[in-house]
DNA sequence: AGAATAGTGTCTTTTAGACAATATTAA
DNA sequence: TTAATATTGTCTAAAAGACACTATTCT
């Protein structure tokens, strides 16, 4: 709706002047994930102020008022990881979520717009600028986080998982040049499952647009083994038919 | 992030106060789709002031100081279908995303959560309320939406579609007890495009948890033809594997 | 009878899963 | 040689697509 509703109903507390109701503050949360040495990591800044303070949160920060809420999840991504703007805005960006309980900041109204971003294995976090301690911390081993940030992360490690199914968003986490071998350990880091690499070598190569491959010679994925011809991500986004994560070996509708 | 990271850059224009920068107005907006006489509609209200008077709009209204938006969501989908809070407590709701951009409302910084609810085919909404002109109106027809609202809407739209593919959300489309018939007809009306009937009869029934056949009468779909047995939705709430919705002729990775 | 919808059955095609076997490199 | 990874190929199983055919009811 918009604010000349204001007149229609009792909805709006006082007519339209922002300032006759209690105005929100909206920031920006970011989930940014990589894949390190075969494990899931994500990027946490820990706290310098009370409430929460000295314990792990997600980076992020406030909307400004001339900025969308993506405008400002981008800005907060280049400051975290210490990239510049125009290589930041390569990295893959998604709204998750918005987050608006209104009990979630103990001291004001807060509404926050929550963002994932998937990058490729990056250099730690430089120390410089206002990200006082940013660090790669591993997925698995995280503790209890600021807020509800726990949550949000939690609710962002799912839908990545599942966005891997019907998109081709797992190049996002790999170099601009990649083995298949790299390509298949991102799923099987995101979702905890061995696959098997024949098959799925199959269903990327079969999939027209996943992936595109390069003339150049080859390269060892780990340092062993034979050499894997090198590809690049290709113009496609959506997996038809997706690439389905196995079952657990449970029931399945519950 | 929240705010006391004011203190921990630029981010942040000024201190801890919320009035001490510019507020945002934080609103909720609602699409909300049925299914009527096989084709898609979509519940619109007329504005009664400027800016876009007399344009057709998406329902919606100001998140109050101590709810959060998906409750916003739910009052508002009750006092716009006329539905009590009880029962409108039972349709399908669910978040699809934020709308922030500095310019979507022209007199004010307005941040609006989009949901989209899913109802069975309701009663035309009662005049009565706050709800000055709303109406169901067919989707296919619509004409532009207030604000950002088509956008919204489109958005909403596309999102229903894919959901249909991995959810069972297609139950919430019809009322408690429905044939199979009337199920196939959502997806085909959704989707825009015919389902073999058999088949799809056979995927529905073989998913487990998807529907419950009960133990009474059959009933005729339309009025005409054999009687069909009678369901209810069962608990599963994903499809393992998915129902996917049939490619157009064309290339598929665009 | 004819139209309309429900429901069953079957054959084919596509896709995925399992896995054997070969190839190429480093240690 | 052995370990590790890449790559090809084959067989099987599961799922989807196509479609013939029967059943029941209304007009």
């Amino acid at each position: 709706m918009s604010v000349t509703d204001a007149g229609r109903g009792p909805r709006v507390p006082e007519g339209y002047d922002p300032a006759a109701f209690e105005p929100f503050a909206v920031t920006v949360d970011l989930a940014v994930f990589t894949v390190r040495e075969n494990r899931l990591h994500v990027l946490l800044v820990e706290r310098g102020e009370d409430p929460y303070r000295g314990d792990w949160a997600l980076p992020g920060g406030f909307v400004r008022p001339e900025e969308s809420a993506g405008q400002a999840a981008r800005r907060e991504l280049a400051e975290e990881t210490g990239l510049s703007e125009a290589t930041a805005g390569a990295l893959h960006l998604e709204q998750l979520r918005t987050y608006s309980d209104p009990d979630r900041d103990p001291r004001m109204r807060v509404v926050s717009v929550a963002y994932a971003a998937l990058v490729p294995d990056l250099p730690e976090p430089r120390g410089g600028g206002d990200a006082a301690a940013a660090r790669w911390t591993e997925y698995a081993g995280r503790g209890p986080l600021a807020f509800d940030h726990g949550r949000i992360l939690a609710d962002a490690c799912d839908r990545i998982g599942a966005r891997l199914e019907y998109t081709c968003l797992a190049t996002a986490f790999c170099p601009p040049v990649f083995t298949l071998g790299e390509l298949r350990q991102v799923y099987e880091t995101v979702w905890g499952v061995p696959l098997d690499s024949p098959n799925f070598r199959r269903k990327v190569l079969t999939t027209p647009g996943f992936v595109q491959a390069l003339e150049g010679p080859p390269r060892r994925t780990g340092g062993r083994g034979k050499p894997a011809t090198l590809y690049r991500a290709g113009p496609a986004t959506q997996l038809h038919p997706p690439l389905l994560r196995p079952e657990r070996p449970e029931g399945r509708t519950a």
